[in-house]
RNA sequence: GUGCCCGUAGUUCAGAGGAUAGAACGCAAGGUUGCGGACCUUGAAGUCGGGGGUUCGAGUCCCUCCGGGCACGCCA
């Protein structure tokens, strides 16, 4: 059942209006009001458009009104028609207040339990192409917490796109070839040849990217030590290609377990060593139509100073490729493979120049799907020290507080005992760890910087991902215990709310799916986050306050039992688009 | 120097030009012979960094100043 009280409103409002006025709206903006007691649903039209037709927004939105009201505003549902508002008034300055009826919201209640695990889901995407590039680390050393971040805000913005019907390609670029390589494989070569990892082999590996921070600052010579090694890479010495597999391989080894407990999948990886020839092809057309040029260093610059932004540079004074170059061309062949409508780029906003530098070079070598790219931007997570620093030893894997985080939570699932199956009180704990996790980095608009603590994730109450899978699993055991299972009948046989209380989750439910598409426009699953926290908050007043299965009166329980195995779904559907699974018990 | 981002309660953060600026944590006081207390209820706590402007209306948009972060040709 699709509902769009919107679009119905949108509608009625531009109608009116041109009837009345005779002004053609392109759209119609619709706000909920601050205080949910004034209504669903306002409109500022009369005072937007109080100057145009001179007249005051009061008796504009007057008029309005009693057009609308005219006619009630019903949906045919069997053989009833029922009314969607039951009140629609028009207070100072002019705002036009629409508050949904009872009824309405009961039928809405009664679309998310039948639509279930696609409650909030839509076509609007009409399976066009988007692919998400997320993730991207060095193969060099185990991920930090900032890369955690990364693959959180992506996954879950794929998640979300899937959700609002898009056909969503999730790619991981593999920067895999540099000196950066080069650092971990000549410390290993120098100290470690022949040892084989005995810990988590990313880890293991990322040791000596360390000990070459460390020890380049003293000695000066390992990095001519370090060119040279890069050289013999480039040029194609078996032996350096060797470690260089050896090493990068025994990093993804570790990975696999990392991307495996932060709940994150790829569709597809790219790999820079397979770009490292191309983009010349790109760098000669830009040549040709003069927007790069060699300079006296015999490096090819972008000029794009009558752009307002500085130059880039497109291929080192040696003729080898750059960064941008391999993005450049990328770019390019993804869109030749896919045709794609749209492609992001996860990335923290410290690119943001080198983007628009890309992106505008794109745009001047005629490639008219430039506007299809799009640079997802988002805050770096540091510490309360500064900034991450391997070289300094300022660094919180990933790993580690996910462990840490595991560790707490395996404590507290073993000493509430709800399960006596090992297996599934270890399944619970990694879950929930995970959700402390996800959902301590997730909260937050995703433009901000993060300051980490531990106090940042290892927090299980209040506006926290455990609190939340523990409103779901409180709704679970409820309707587990009530002993049967939810049958749709009529949505209408209970007309009446029996307590203000459940009117406010009511008034909530039916506001998911506009949440979902919001967090999809505004790239920021922090969105859903605060939608999914307020709901839990509004049942687990209702909780507290009334009783569900000992309400007595049949449609009383029947009714909240609705209710229940409604905010138990779309907590569900919520908290899988940010990336956590629920459990039943915990 | 040029440009970008951020600044909201003690702390961490919500607020996509609207109505009386909201949560969480922490602090203080409470919670029923009841379905899960990782919960709920109540309270104290704010010159929305300062100043100007646009607007019927500004935490939100523009200008300026202050504070913090970041980026600026051969790293990724």
């Amino acid at each position: 059942m699709e509902i769009e009280v919107i679009s119905i409103l949108q509608e009625k409002i531009k109608q009116a209006v041109q009837d009345l006025y005779e002004i053609d709206l392109e759209k119609v903006f619709f706000e909920h009001p601050v205080n949910e007691k004034w209504g669903d649903y306002a409109t500022n039209i009369a005072m937007e458009i109080s100057k145009q037709v001179k007249q005051p927004s009061f008796d504009i939105a007057k008029n309005l009104h009693y057009k609308i009201c005219e006619k009630d505003i019903v949906y045919p549902y069997k053989d009833n028609k029922i009314k969607i508002f039951e009140k629609i008034e028009v207070v100072s300055p002019g705002f036009i207040n629409f508050k949904l009826s009872v009824e309405w919201l009961k039928l809405v209640l009664f679309s998310v339990i039948t639509a279930s695990n696609t409650y909030g889901s839509s076509q609007k995407g009409g399976k066009s192409k988007v692919l998400v590039e997320f993730s991207q680390p060095n193969p060099n050393k185990p991920m930090h917490i900032g890369h955690a971040r990364n693959n959180f805000l992506g996954s879950s913005l794929a998640n979300i796109f899937e959700f609002l019907g898009y056909d969503v390609v999730r790619i991981n670029y593999m920067n895999d070839w540099g000196t950066h390589i080069c650092k971990s494989m000549l410390m290993y070569q120098k100290y470690g040849e022949g040892k084989l990892p005995d810990k988590k082999p990313d880890h293991f590996v990322g040791d000596f990217y360390i000990m070459y921070e460390k020890e380049s600052e003293s000695n000066k010579e390992l990095e001519t030590e370090l060119a040279e090694m890069f050289r013999k890479m480039e040029a194609g010495d078996p032996q350096t290609l060797k470690l260089w597999e050896t090493i990068t391989g025994w990093v993804y080894e570790g990975w696999q377990s990392t991307y495996a407990d932060e709940n994150v999948r790829f569709d597809a990886w790219r790999f820079q060593h397979d770009y490292k020839e191309s983009g010349k092809e790109v760098v000669k057309i830009a040549m040709d139509k003069g927007i790069a040029e060699k300079d006296p260093s015999g490096a090819v610059i972008a000029r794009l100073e009558k752009y307002g932004m500085p130059d880039k540079v497109l291929l080192r004074s040696d003729g080898t490729s750059i960064y941008s170059t391999q993005d450049l061309q990328l770019a390019k062949d993804d869109y030749d493979r896919y045709h794609f409508d749209r492609r992001l780029y996860v990335v923290d906003f410290r690119q943001e120049e080198y983007f628009r530098q890309v992106f505008k070079i794109m745009e001047i070598l005629g490639f008219e799907w430039v506007d299809r790219l799009h640079h997802v931007s988002y805050g770096v997570v540091a510490l309360p020290e500064g900034q991450m620093s391997s070289r300094k030893g300022l660094v919180v894997n990933a790993d580690d507080v996910y462990e840490q985080l595991l560790n707490l939570e395996t404590e507290e699932v073993k000493s509430n005992r709800k399960s006596d199956d090992e297996d599934s009180l270890n399944i619970i704990a990694k879950r929930v760890a995970l959700a402390a996790f996800r959902y301590g980095m997730l909260k937050v608009d995703p433009k901000q910087d993060i300051s980490f603590d531990y106090d940042y994730v290892t927090k299980f109450e209040g506006n926290t991902g455990p609190y939340l899978m523990y409103t779901y699993a409180r709704t679970s055991s409820i309707l587990e215990k009530s002993g049967k299972m939810i049958e749709i009948n009529d949505p209408l046989i209970n007309p009446v709310i029996y307590d203000e209380k459940e009117e406010l989750v009511l008034r909530s439910l039916y506001r998911f799916p506009e949440e979902i598409e919001k967090a999809g426009e505004k790239y920021a699953p922090n969105v859903i986050c605060n939608y999914l926290f307020d709901l839990a908050q509004r049942f687990n007043a209702v909780y507290a306050a009334l009783p569900i299965l000992n309400a007595g009166n049949p449609d009383v329980i029947e009714f909240r039992l609705y209710l229940t195995a409604a905010v138990r779904q779309v907590l569900k559907n919520g908290l899988n688009l940010i990336g956590i699974e629920v459990v039943e018990k915990m």
